[in-house]
RNA sequence: GGACCCGUGGUGUAGCGGCCUAACAUGCCAGCCUGUCACGCUGGAGACCGCCGGUUCGAAUCCGGUCGGGUCCGCCA
């Protein structure tokens, strides 16, 4: 374990790279220093008799005049000591001014607590140190909210703002070591693999990935400017020009967009590629590394599926009406439409909306939600919110009765045949809600997919201890975009096209200017996958265009001018004319995931010093106006904005 | 850029037009207590209700604005 298991003097065969990675050390004083012998977890029955030094800020007071007991604590644990004025009265005169949080440095003896005096609750809890000296290293004032408190709620402002106070409590120490044993172990199952980790810039110039770029001025050369990297992709597959066939990074990443519980302006990603290789060998790999840094770092949490499933695009579209669906509970979209028709395919449901939505071409789809049959009017109407705000025009609500038949607003207009079809193509039963949305089909698996994941939380059907992994892959390759005449890569602008879809690339290689909607382009695949774990998105990557021909094919396809695709790609370009070996990789989100691992669906509650909504950090008080010497080094000047409008 | 929610002693809440010279819990301070572990008991201090303006005879309570925080849409992968 790091710094523990490679110290001088504690050699011991067990300390093997094979060996578990977070077995405690043998060694139980690894840490001591002159202030302390032991950490405030380390005390046990076995040491009942020996002398100690403890240091670490007071948890707890508890004063009963001629005793006072204080229940020390350290981020390894908490241990009573007591201190008795019979014994030590000097002690007994400095621990009546101690108070919360101050830190001390006692020294004692190690004491069996006795018979019905022991605490089950603190791992030391059979011991206690009966002190003979205490020493004040340094006060404290009165904390602005509870440390010692652990179901305490605070407001979010007051622990950003003392995040030094917030990270003492005991939540917050457990969150930043599992996220700690998580880039540990993502660090081993790389190396073990002969990945290389090799560290990119920070100031680099901007790079193509949608999203807008934090800048920084440059002083040598006034009137430019660095971007920070939304992430290494160029860098890391320049890294494969030159020959190091595999390389990871925990990279720090900037996007200067607006933020949400999982989104920060900065985060940190799990980045890694690998040469001579085709999809699957990439995603086998990562796949096994994402369990064995899982088993390693939440061993107790169950991983649903292995190997993990994989979707279609199309299908995680179709069944979930999500490209990151969570897979901890099944209630899948059911198609209507082959019960809405006749023998002859027309629409003919009796419930208009429905038939002219099939003609025109739309999706009529819909959700069971299981037991949902006696919602209340505001339950329904609180769907239907979301179903709206989402974009749909209405949510049908129809609730199966005992005997089978549908109730609900439009029920009326379907036949006894059509409710018995639908009921059918629902897989709902007596006392099941269906909830259906009639509309153009990307609007309907969108707020189906959300309805979904809605249910799933109201119904409590996703166990909160599982982790349901899947993989979500062959996305299309180009969206058109809707005001130019060019197609947009989904996602990012170097995944390759699946081989048999080569051809669709090529066959549209003739006047960019016009652009046909009906384009073979369209139609192509990306060799492009997501990890998706709990209804998140964890990462994606994908296998990239590493012939210099089809890349710039593609990047024409994109719209990019020969200008443009120099001046934003140039040395990814010129590079890929050395000699490109065939590669791909993936990014991963480590907050997100060190996130999800921590039961938490915030990402601010995984980093140690996180930043509000509108980008402030409330501690530091950034950001902040420059210096005027500053602005005058780099040759700026703030004009303000432009008025709204 | 937009929608919604929140802002009351140190902390968490209650109060939502006059009975509020603001309540409860906890924390804090003082005193008592040798076996507690969210110790207990007694006493005490502590907020003019984010800020500005308005409505009203009267505002923590209603309205507008503003600042801060959060959730979400857009944006972002």
């Amino acid at each position: 374990m790091g710094a523990h298991a490679h110290r001088p003097g504690t050699i011991d065969a067990s300390h093997t790279r094979t060996r578990s990675l977070f077995t405690v050390s043998a060694d139980r004083r690894p840490l001591a220093t002159p202030y302390r012998t032991h950490t405030c977890g380390d005390l046990r029955l076995a040491d009942d008799g020996i002398t100690a030094k403890l240091s670490g800020w007071v948890h707890r007071r508890r004063d009963y005049g001629k005793l006072i007991f204080i229940d020390l604590r350290d981020r390894h644990g908490i241990t009573q000591v007591v201190i008795d004025a019979g014994d030590a009265p000097e002690a007994h005169e400095i621990a009546t001014r101690v108070r919360s949080e101050f830190v001390i440095a006692v020294e004692g003896i190690v004491t069996e607590r006795g018979e019905g005096m022991d605490n089950a609750k603190l791992a030391t809890g059979a011991v206690e140190v009966q002190v003979r000296s205490i020493r004040i290293l340094n006060e404290a004032k009165t904390p602005p909210f509870y440390i010692n408190d652990p179901d305490a709620t605070i407001d979010e402002t007051l622990r950003l703002r003392y995040r030094y106070l917030d990270i003492r409590r005991e939540a917050m120490q457990a969150r930043l070591m599992l996220r700690s044993r998580l880039v540990q172990a993502i660090r081993e199952v790389h190396h073990d693999n002969g990945f290389i980790e090799i560290e990119t810039p920070n100031l680099i110039k901007s790079t193509p990935e949608g999203a807008r770029d934090f800048i920084v001025p440059s002083r040598l050369q006034p009137g430019t400017v660095y971007a920070l990297p939304q992430s290494p992709q160029q860098l890391k597959q320049l890294l494969m020009v030159a020959g190091i066939d595999r390389y990871f990074q925990i990279a720090r990443c900037f996007r200067d967009e607006d933020l949400r519980g999982d989104r920060q302006p900065e985060f940190t990603q799990l980045d890694l590629e690998m040469s001579f290789v085709d999809e699957d060998t990439v995603r086998t790999f990562i796949e096994m590394m994402v369990i064995q840094v899982t088993k390693a770092t939440v061993p107790d949490r169950p991983i649903r599926q292995i190997p993990f499933p994989v979707f279609e695009y199309d299908d995680a579209i179709e069944r979930y009406g999500s490209d990151k669906p969570d897979l901890r509970f099944a209630m899948e979209l059911f198609d209507l439409a082959p019960a809405l028709r006749t023998a002859d395919g027309t629409p003919d449901s009796g419930f208009r909306v429905f038939d002219e939505t099939l003609a025109s071409g739309g999706r009529v789809k819909g959700i069971t939600a299981p037991g949902m049959g006696g919602a209340t009017r505001r339950e329904i109407d609180e769907l239907t919110e979301t179903a709206k705000r989402f974009g749909a025009r209405g949510l049908v609500n129809l609730s199966v009765q005992p005997g089978g038949e549908l109730h609900g607003p439009i029920a009326k207009f379907l036949s006894a045949s059509t409710q018995a079809t639908v009921r059918d193509q629902a897989g709902a039963s007596d006392g099941d809600l269906i909830l259906i949305v009639a509309d153009k089909a990307e609007t309907t698996n969108d707020v189906l997919g959300r309805l979904r994941v809605e249910l799933g939380g109201r119904l409590g059907l996703a166990d909160p201890n599982e982790l349901a992994y899947c993989w979500v892959h062959h996305f299309q390759m180009y969206q058109r975009d809707a005001e130019h005449t060019r197609w947009d890569a989904t996602h990012n602008p170097f995944s390759g096209v699946v081989p048999e879809d080569e051809v669709l690339l090529a066959t549209t290689a003739g006047d960019l200017d016009v652009r046909d909607p009906g384009d073979p382009a369209g139609r192509a695949k990306a060799m492009q996958y997501d990890v998706a774990l709990n209804g998140w998105e964890l990462g994606g990557g994908s296998v990239r265009i590493w012939d210099p021909v089809l890349l710039a094919r593609s990047f024409g396809l994109q719209g990019y001018s020969k200008e443009q695709m120099h001046e934003r790609f140039g040395a990814i370009l010129e590079a890929f004319e050395y000699g490109a070996p065939p590669h791909g990789g993936i990014a991963l989100g480590v907050d997100r995931w060190a996130a999800l691992l921590s039961y938490q669906t915030n990402i601010r509650e995984v980093m140690a010093f996180p930043k509000t909504q509108s980008g402030s950090d409330l501690m530091l008080e950034a950001p902040s106006a420059p210096d005027a010497e500053q602005y005058q080094e780099l040759g700026l000047k703030f004009v303000g904005l432009p008025p709204k409008g």
